[in-house]
DNA sequence: CTGCAGGGATTCTCC
DNA sequence: ATCCCTGCAG
């Protein structure tokens, strides 16, 4: 094991005295690159190291289980091995575990299902039809998203008691019997983990007392994208001893959508008074025109702590901007420069292809495919999302947990096996009136049924307690695969999923250590998979080029990175242009998508864009308009010939432009590219573009009045401004 | 009960 | 453009 100086060696001061840091609360201001989760794997092995904790007694919460698994192998290098017992964990699957061990104190069973965003959805549609609620006024959708945005501020039910209008006191009705019709399937949608767990420890001190006791430390990543119920949780978690360290960076708070609150990240030290607070400003990743021209772009926020970044990296080239005639202009511009970047023998790992919505990746990847790029989407619909993994899925889960009745609703007739809507309709009615499941009535032969349809659904029972003697044993492939021969239908996934499960299988036999108590093998896959995220897809994508959106790259790095759609209406997103809080977390989004670019940063957009059936004229990106010219190249419109080269770029490589003059020498002070000057005749205006040197030195400026000119730098009377 | 056609609404980010 | 719902024929 590494002694605690061994593993401070090699940091710069300030993530020393953020690793070295033992008691009370503990606020990193980490900027963007600047080796936050470094710092957090130090910290953790310095805790061990030095003696202060045991493995055991440290808890490290992420936002993604990929952040997790990276943060868990770093700490394990670090320490060689004596990091068991650390757990280092998503706040929904900490809140899982827990739950599996004390749920019983709320009323719930331990096997208790977790609801994704659809079975939410689906639960709500049932529950407004089940209350008879006009769904032109009570969009199933916005229904839903009331109560996450509900549940994200820790409120239940109860809580909007006092809500007197019309409006509230139905959503109040509605929320009510939501939640009730999750506890009687003993489910819990994402919400009801971090909310419910909440509440177990605030209603039964016991239980809480336990959990403090365990974790004398926690660790918490991203701080700036926890919402209400997330920080209402740390700090019962931590009320005894304090010893709370969390890191997190103002500027890239982008999950408002998901009530996460910057006053978290902002207001810290108010809230733990006495808090020690580190600032990381220095860049490890980015070069400096990359790293100002973000930093220029976030600094029109209002809602911000301020800072500093710097990078000793010198040079750079600047970052450069495209505009093509319409979005296919654009696809064929980004593939045309990674073409040529490839012929330069560049793997095309190191770029990435960044995008405000997943839409987007529509005309990309059309032009990817024909160049024969290799490319992979991260996010979007992943491999569990898709409708025949899913109704597999649900046969597991009803299985497991038979009152789990959105899954059981979802393959009752999948296959169709004659059991149609009005039949289902009058079981679940007549499972209402008799106070128990939908399974229940099913087993029990309620509803009135056909004698044909009632046959069909005794069929259907008997298949579902023949599968579930099959999951009893130690294998998942196997009964997973009975099943869905039994099923009969699948079968084009079958080969695909069995390899899934199967590593599965490989990598938790291993694992299993587990203090978890008699949990099957299913249960354990069906609880992974539901809690997988977005970014959790990006492994293994070899030398594709990755696609994504600018949330799915929060925590990333490339070498190259292309942004595209930088258009009012793209980026920023329609929803937020009449908000300010929102244009300024639109902002920030741009600023986490400029800052993962190490070496180049391409930002493009279209003047004519096709979507939704129509055609749209957006205006460029504001953000666009706030970088400094001195730190970008190729403005509007200005597309140069191909030139023939030594080596010419492919044919066909789509449009390019001339930047061969991007490059900024080390130390060498900017153009005076950005300038306000006068001119005799045509008045004042900026300098866009400084081509040449010396007497042949020519200049591209706007002119306030007169529009864009090239005026050859030793004729003119230019008069400097400003 | 099943499958298909047509019409209306919607437009984002996700654990 | 696409999704989702509804209505209708077999």
């Amino acid at each position: 094991m590494a002694t605690p100086e061994e593993i401070t060696q090699g940091l710069n001061p300030e993530q020393a005295e953020a690793v070295r840091h033992v008691e009370g609360p503990l606020l990193v201001l980490a900027g963007a690159g600047s080796g936050k989760t470094r710092m957090l794997t130090h910290r953790v092995a310095h805790l061990i190291a030095s003696g202060a904790a045991w493995p055991h007694e440290i808890l490290a919460v992420t936002f993604t289980n990929k952040a997790a698994r990276e943060m868990r192998e770093r700490v394990e290098r670090l320490l060689g091995g004596g990091t068991r017992g650390v757990w280092v964990s998503t706040f929904h699957s900490t809140c899982v575990r827990i739950l599996r061990r004390e749920i019983s104190q709320l009323g719930y069973e331990s096997s208790f299902a977790i609801y994704d965003s659809d079975d939410s959805l689906a639960l709500a549609k049932r529950v407004l039809k089940a209350l008879d609620v006009d769904e032109k006024t009570w969009p199933p959708r916005s229904v839903r998203a009331a109560i996450d945005r509900l549940k994200n501020r820790g409120m239940l039910p109860a809580d909007l008691a006092q809500e007197s209008s019309l409006h509230g006191r139905r959503l109040r009705e509605i929320y009510q019997r939501y939640q009730m019709e999750l506890r009687r399937a003993n489910a819990l949608d994402f919400g009801d983990l971090l909310l419910l767990c909440t509440r177990l420890f605030e209603n039964h001190p016991g239980v809480l007392a336990e959990y403090q006791r365990r974790w004398r430390f926690v660790l918490v990543d991203e701080y700036q994208d926890t919402n209400p119920i997330q920080y209402r949780w740390l700090r019962l978690l931590t009320a005894a001893h304090r010893n709370l360290c969390v890191v997190g960076d103002e500027d890239q708070s982008i999950y408002r959508f998901r009530e996460a609150d910057i006053r978290n990240i902002l207001d810290f030290e108010k809230d733990f008074p006495g808090a020690h607070v580190v600032r990381l400003e220095q860049n490890y990743r980015s070069t400096q025109p990359i790293l100002s021209a973000a930093s220029a772009v976030v600094a029109n926020n209002v809602e911000r702590k301020g800072k500093r970044l710097f990078t000793q990296r010198g040079g750079g080239e600047r970052v450069r901007f495209y505009e093509a005639a319409d979005e296919r202009g654009e696809a064929a511009f980004v593939v045309g420069d990674l073409l040529r970047l490839r012929e330069t023998g560049e793997s095309l790992a190191n770029a990435a292809i960044f995008y405000r919505t997943h839409a987007q990746s529509r005309p990309l990847e059309e032009e990817l495919l024909k160049y024969n790029l290799p490319y992979v989407v991260v996010g979007g619909t992943r491999f569990y999302d898709r409708a025949e993994v899913k109704d597999a899925l649900a046969y597991l889960r009803a299985l497991r947990n038979p009152a789990d009745t959105e899954s059981l609703l979802r393959i009752v007739n999948t296959p169709a096996r004659g059991i149609g809507r009005t039949s289902v309709e009058r079981v679940l009615l007549a499972a209402e009136e008799a106070q128990t499941t939908f399974w229940d009535a099913l087993v029990r032969g309620l509803g009135a049924l056909s004698p044909a349809t009632q046959k069909r659904v005794g069929e259907f029972v008997a298949l579902m307690r023949e599968l579930a003697r099959s999951l009893e044993g130690e294998s998942l492939a196997q009964p997973l695969a009975q099943l869905l021969e039994r099923t009969g239908y699948l079968r084009a996934l079958e080969a695909e999923n069995t390899v899934a499960v199967e590593e599965f299988e490989r990598q938790n036999r291993e694992s299993e250590a587990g203090d978890d108590g008699p949990r099957t093998l299913v249960d354990l896959f069906l609880e992974q998979v539901t809690l997988l995220s977005e970014a959790d897809g990006l492994e293994n994508t070899g030398a594709r080029i990755p696609l994504m959106t600018v949330h799915v790259a929060k925590g990333l790095e490339f070498k190259h990175v292309f942004v595209v759609g930088l258009e009012e209406g793209i980026f920023p997103h329609f929803a937020s242009l009449e908000d300010p809080s929102a244009i300024e977390e639109e902002r920030r989004l741009c600023y986490v998508a400029m800052t993962r670019a190490m070496e180049r940063l391409t930002l493009c957009n279209a003047s004519l864009r096709r979507m939704h059936g129509s055609v749209r004229y957006n205006a460029p990106s504001r953000f666009l308009a706030e970088i400094p010219d001195e730190l970008i190249v190729g403005r509007r419109g200005r597309v140069a010939l191909p030139v023939p080269r030594e080596s010419p770029p492919p044919r066909d490589a789509g449009p390019r432009i001339d930047y061969s003059d991007s490059q900024l020498a080390p130390g060498e002070d900017l153009p005076g590219v950005g300038q306000r000057v006068e001119h005799p005749i045509f008045g004042a205006g900026r300098i866009m573009e400084v081509v040449g040197g010396g007497a042949a030195a020519k200049a591209t400026i706007r002119f306030d009045r007169a529009g864009m000119k090239v005026i050859k730098l030793k004729y003119a009377q230019l008069r400097l401004l400003d």
